[in-house]
DNA sequence: TATTGTTATACTCTATAACTATA
DNA sequence: TATAGTTATAGAGTATAACAATA
């Protein structure tokens, strides 16, 4: 991960902080996401996820939708400028992995898939979000 | 990661921010490195490196001391407090992954194991420290 | 009354630019 | 002249507390 940080940092639009694109790439996995779902994934607190996405929306990568149903919350979408810079830094990482990747032999590359999954099946991660801020609540709540 | 991060976060003095906690842990494990090494690893410029050593220093956690050759380097040192806090979390990093791991079957433990050192070998893992600062220069320079 | 999110305020994190000290 | 680090300044990140709107 901190390889592939370093490699995103490099790449990555220029004025476009960490945090910032950590939240991006979260709306870009989780169209219609609640702001509380950002909050929760990223680690933060519901004011600082706030004002990240107000840096979004003020470049224009994010736009703040009220909920259809629910009129408290707030449903974060990707402009078509959000989903361009969030879909290039995918393929920039997916390429840079593959690139390293192809460096193995093969049966030492499904050992890695085949370890990814178990650790992921151990570590217990859990869904990213709870709603999609669009009405109804979800089984989760 | 991002796992092992969020119970850090839970465990970790209470007064110590991430930023703070990797640095003390970067001179944990490299025990007189020099300012720049810092920065290096945490990807920080030099000011910033600095002033987080600053906040460190304050909380008596970290030491600067002269470099004895070249007096231009600062080798960062724990404190008796540093290390205590260091140790602790690594016990506790330690403690929290073993437990995880442990319900994994012996064989997929050591896929696990083989598929990391696999990564490693591909993702090519720098060296942390570029010298001790406590005088003369290595190979590296 | 509880939940979702924002505004207000303060401190930390981080960068660029300019500077000091040493080599 | 080049290198290691700091100081100055400014903007982003983050938290707690207080608030507004909705349920």
């Amino acid at each position: 991960m901190r390889v592939l940080r370093a490699h995103a940092q490099g790449e990555s639009s220029p004025d476009l902080t960490m945090p910032q694109f950590r939240a991006l790439a979260f709306v870009g996995r989780n169209e219609g996401a609640m702001l509380s779902d950002v909050a929760a994934f990223l680690g933060l607190t519901p004011p600082a996820a706030s004002k990240l996405v107000d840096g979004l929306v003020a470049a224009r990568l994010l736009i703040r939708e009220i909920g259809t149903g629910d009129r408290r919350r707030v449903a974060l979408k990707l402009t078509a400028g959000g989903r361009r810079i969030y879909q290039r830094a995918v393929e920039s990482a997916e390429q840079y992995l593959a690139e390293h990747l192809a460096k193995l032999q093969p049966d030492v590359r499904g050992e890695v898939l085949r370890a990814m999954q178990a650790l992921r099946s151990i570590f217990d991660d859990p869904p990213e979000v709870r709603s999609t801020a669009t009405g109804k609540k979800n089984t989760n709540d």
